[in-house]
DNA sequence: GCCAACGTTGGC
DNA sequence: GCCAACGTTGGC
């Protein structure tokens, strides 16, 4: 295990940051990735507390909206049995789980971090969320572009 | 709505 | 195993 730090994208309109700190737990099953790659960092990679951005997209104000943990490891995404849900896969069958999902708690709200403020840093220029033509809906964030972050994320009064 | 990028599918 | 076609993502 190498990363400790994650960005995870989520459409507000599904999932936002305000949506999970107002629930029970603070908690989301991050339901919906169906992209090996992404499906891989949860399954193989992440572990209980690893630190993780909270990121809108697909949305009038894409960018970092909060900070969050990995709260569980990667379990089966039920989604994929349920006919009626669009992530539905017919060809998973609970013996053979295809897609898995951690847990993410929510720990805070922060001040929006644009892609426009993000580019404005030298030492973030090698996010993942950066690249042109990125899709991954999970990618990997180095120590130094978390240290980096951090005065950005502290929430304003 | 546009479109570039990229993952997946399926015929061969 | 190749690769063209297709579908999706996601910023703009």
């Amino acid at each position: 295990m190498t990363a400790r730090f994650w960005l995870m994208k989520s459409e507000p309109s599904e999932v936002s940051i305000d949506d999970v700190l107002t629930s029970p737990q603070r908690c989301v099953e991050w339901f919906g990735v169906r992209n090996y790659q992404a499906r891989n960092f949860m399954m193989r990679d992440m572990s209980v507390g690893d630190g993780v951005l909270f990121y809108h997209s697909s949305c009038a104000e894409p960018g970092i909206v909060g900070l969050a943990r990995v709260a569980r490891a990667a379990e089966p995404d039920i989604t994929q049995f349920d006919p009626s849900s669009p992530y539905f896969d017919p060809k998973a069958t609970s013996a053979n789980p295809r897609w898995y999902c951690v847990k993410v708690e929510a720990l805070l709200k922060t001040p929006l971090i644009q892609l426009s403020t993000l580019r404005q840093y030298p030492v973030l220029q090698g996010m993942r969320v950066l690249a042109k033509g990125n899709r991954l809906s999970i990618t990997p964030v180095t120590p130094e572009e978390w240290n980096a972050l951090q005065p950005l994320l502290i929430p304003s009064a």
